[in-house]
DNA sequence: CAATATTACATAGCAAGCTATGTATTGGAG
DNA sequence: CTCCAATACATAGCTTGCTATGTAATATTG
């Protein structure tokens, strides 16, 4: 088949993405949220104190990415670091009390883009489009740079 | 319905577009194409001597970045900018010998990658992620934060 | 137990996205 | 024709992703 911009998913993928990611940030950016910041708080919220190895293998993003992120999260007031006691490797995150307080703003945020994104689908669409994308990402990680 | 990562579709759909975005990269790279300049060179195949303008409409991304992404492509010998004559301030954008001749083996790689994405799935199976996808572009888009 | 390897994180440097703003050319109003 | 607005692009500065590499602490091995 020949290629094309309107047939292929990387490109749409991409799209959607950036899309999404400027509606996003243009809700949370208010309250005091980066928009890189928001995938660290959602597990942070989820539990407290992950290291940064912890919060790497969740986020699927590299260790230096995520070393910078923490660091603008700290000067935005949103974690502290402290070296663990036992390993003094690790880091461990923990949110401020600033952080904690945020997080049902920041849910409805993220709640609000995705219904909007999703207008006019029924539950059933809804579940089979997240379903495609799971599947999506099965075999892309799945391969991981051998196929 | 409460929040949560694995149904969150702006969250999943960032993850996969980070996920064919280092796939392709690393396919297009070796053969002189960085990743930014892909969409540009997409387009371009289609359609030599663009404006800037008319890239940015197509494109969906910001005239700041594409002016970035247009320096870093000259700089690399894949496009080259010349004034429009009769009108002083447009720069048409041309593709290089180099860069047309490099068509082919980009649009494999693309191919590849969303076939490696979208491997285990039916044309039906196939045809209905993108006309989802297509739905969410035009929720996000018709609404413009306004929503 | 000293030397080495491994681990966890930090730093440097680049790409590609964004907003805000600057600059040069063109077009239009008086 | 002159001045001002609009247009097309460039520049500056930030974020967030990446790879490659450095550093300090811990674990392992001969």
């Amino acid at each position: 088949m020949e290629f094309s911009v309107d047939t292929s998913l990387g490109y749409q993928i991409n799209h959607v993405a950036r899309l999404l990611a400027r509606d996003l940030e243009a809700r949370i950016k208010p309250e005091g949220i980066a928009l890189g910041a928001f995938p660290a708080l959602l597990h942070l919220w989820e539990k407290d104190g992950l290291t940064q190895k912890e919060l790497v293998a969740r986020l699927g993003i590299e260790q230096p990415t995520l070393a910078a992120t923490l660091a603008r999260m700290e000067r935005d007031g949103l974690v502290t670091r402290r070296r663990d006691e036992g390993d003094g490797r690790v880091q461990r995150v923990r949110l401020t009390p600033k952080a904690r307080a945020l997080r049902e703003v920041a849910y409805d945020a993220a709640m609000d883009v995705n219904a909007k994104a999703l207008q006019g689908f029924d539950e059933a669409e809804r579940e089979l489009l997240m379903a495609l994308l799971r599947r999506v990402i099965l075999s892309v990680e799945g391969t991981e740079n051998n196929g």
